[in-house]
RNA sequence: GGCCCCAUCGUCUAACGGCUAGGACGGUAGAUUUUCACUCUGCAAAUCGGGGUUCGAUUCCCCGUGGGGCUACCA
């Protein structure tokens, strides 16, 4: 047999929201760590929260984490040898240790009223009734016998800490009653159960190992590795709240963010491989990764970054996988495309775009509903004049009536469109500005001939029309 | 308030106690370009402060300062 256990992570989030981006993180990190030692990553949902767990966010949660592209071997969707993976169906596991902490005397049955709130005396009482003798009519807790001392452990990315048992008052409440476990309580129960070998998780659980290594020792269970990771931080270097900003995993799906560019991202924030190198697939951050390079401050969550990663991903793909990923964008706004225009237009914004706030800033032109409304003297050049402008528009229509309708692609509009400009001396920027801003009516857009191209012949010429004729109106000199 | 954790450019970060503190994002200047973007070339930008230890400290120790987390009969 193997003498060394096999490595098993697991996170444990809560259904009570989505899937929040520094709990993606953790659960990033800790899959990173089971394949990178052949463990096993756990997924356990802890729903005892009745008040406010929902299936609807479990589902979600287990949506965002698949959208993510991590990879689990046991949880609630598809079981394994130590479930159940909720932790509501768990509840008589946790009751089996409880009465066993009792009966052995490790805990007790307290009547005492609730800790006021600025309290913080170690708690002192006299209670000490057995579960037989509870008397179900009064209000009770359970309670962990916690002798006075200095607890210490050794965690993976901070090294010693230690912390005496009167800062948090002593004998601590574990249960509600017997069938009613506190977090600390069913998070230790049910890691010793799973055979969890490394805890990894947010900083501000750091104060909670002691407390769980407290009740691992009363129950006698191994004592796991902690690794307690730095917190995402918002720009005010808060911990990452929805205040801040957006901290729902699946609302950057939804922003246009590519899993690989969010997953990239993520682990950059905390760890840094041991190179300069930034831009990692999947497989590639198994092979880097190490806790031990896990930063100990915590790192905000900025999303300039992300763009850049993003867009970076979204070059990467293909033509296909490109227009696929653009137009859910305006399917989701409800935008049809009935013409294919929209379909062909897109694709000018390939390595341009970062996310689908630039497409929709950038894609005006090619919607169903654009229409020409801009101020005239835009259409002209910088280093022109409205009547040479009005000429070339005119010139260009001409030239462009003259061309088949097979000959609208990129590459044959450049080159016929430029050879036409410098053999009659027209000026590059005093046509093609006007071209191009006649078609799109905006400042900022991708190159003239790739959205005649996209447009095709007739809404070209209409469009060009349309600008001489405002043009003629304005009359400007 | 108490307990604990942390500290390198604006941000994410690199640097066996030893090169001019490196890279990326962002910013900025320029080249290219009809515009924006892409690409390329430059520039600015950091070791929180004070003490030690050491030939030598971003790195180790102490103090201070700053930031953060936790302080539930939530998870």
């Amino acid at each position: 047999m193997n003498s060394t256990p096999s490595v098993r992570v697991r996170i444990a989030p809560s259904p009570t929201g989505n899937l929040h981006v520094g709990t993606a993180r953790t659960a990033l990190f800790n899959e990173l760590y089971a394949r990178k030692h052949g463990g096993s990553f756990v997924i356990r949902i802890e729903d005892t929260d009745k008040e406010r767990s929902r299936k609807e966010y479990e589902e979600a949660i287990m949506e965002a984490l698949t959208w993510l592209g991590l990879v689990w071997q046991e949880g609630p969707d598809k079981g394994g040898e130590y479930g159940p993976y909720r932790q509501s169906e768990r509840t008589s596991l946790h009751k089996e240790v409880l009465l066993k902490l009792v009966q052995s005397g490790k805990a007790y049955v307290c009547y005492c009223a609730p800790k006021e709130k600025g309290e913080r005396e170690t708690h002192t009482c006299d209670c000490s009734a057995t579960p037989g003798e509870i008397n179900a009519a009064k209000r009770y807790v359970i309670r962990l016998h916690v002798e006075p001392q200095e607890v210490s452990f050794t965690d993976i990315i901070r090294g010693e800490v230690r912390v005496h048992t009167d800062s948090f008052g002593g004998d601590f409440v574990i249960a509600r009653s017997v069938d009613d476990p506190l977090f600390h309580l069913a998070v230790v129960v049910d890691d010793a159960l799973m055979k969890i070998t490394h805890v990894i998780r947010g900083e501000d659980h750091l104060h909670n190992a002691i407390k769980h290594i407290l009740i691992q020792r009363a129950c006698g269970y191994e004592q796991p590795q902690y690794a307690h990771m730095p917190l995402l931080l918002d720009e005010q270097r808060r911990k990452l709240s929805k205040r801040a900003g957006e901290t729902n995993l699946l609302a950057y799906r939804d922003m246009g963010y590519l899993p690989q560019a969010m997953l990239n991202y993520l682990a950059l924030l905390g760890w840094a491989p041991k190179d300069n190198r930034e831009i990692f697939s999947h497989e590639e951050l198994v092979e880097a990764f190490s806790l031990e390079r896990v930063q100990k401050g915590g790192a905000i969550f900025s999303v300039t970054k992300l763009n850049s990663i993003n867009r970076h991903y979204l070059s990467q793909l293909s033509d296909e996988a490109f227009v696929e990923w653009a137009m859910k964008y305006f399917a989701s706004q409800g935008t049809s495309d009935d013409t294919g225009q929209l379909q062909k237009a897109v694709l000018t914004e390939r390595e341009r775009a970062s996310s689908y706030a630039d497409i929709s800033e950038s894609l005006g032109w090619a919607l169903p509903d654009w229409e020409p409304v801009y101020p005239v003297e835009s259409l002209v050049w910088k280093k022109s004049t409205p009547p040479q402008t009005l000429e070339l528009l005119r010139k260009t229509h001409e030239m462009i009536q003259g061309m088949d309708e097979e000959d609208f692609s990129v590459s044959v509009l450049q080159e016929r469109i430029m050879e036409w400009i410098d053999t009659n001396e027209l000026g590059r920027g005093d046509t093609l500005w006007p071209l191009r801003f006649a078609l799109t009516s905006q400042q900022y857009s991708a190159g003239p001939f790739e959205i005649t191209a996209a447009l095709g012949k007739n809404e070209t010429l209409k469009r060009l029309q349309s600008a001489i004729t405002k043009l003629e109106d304005a009359n400007l000199s």
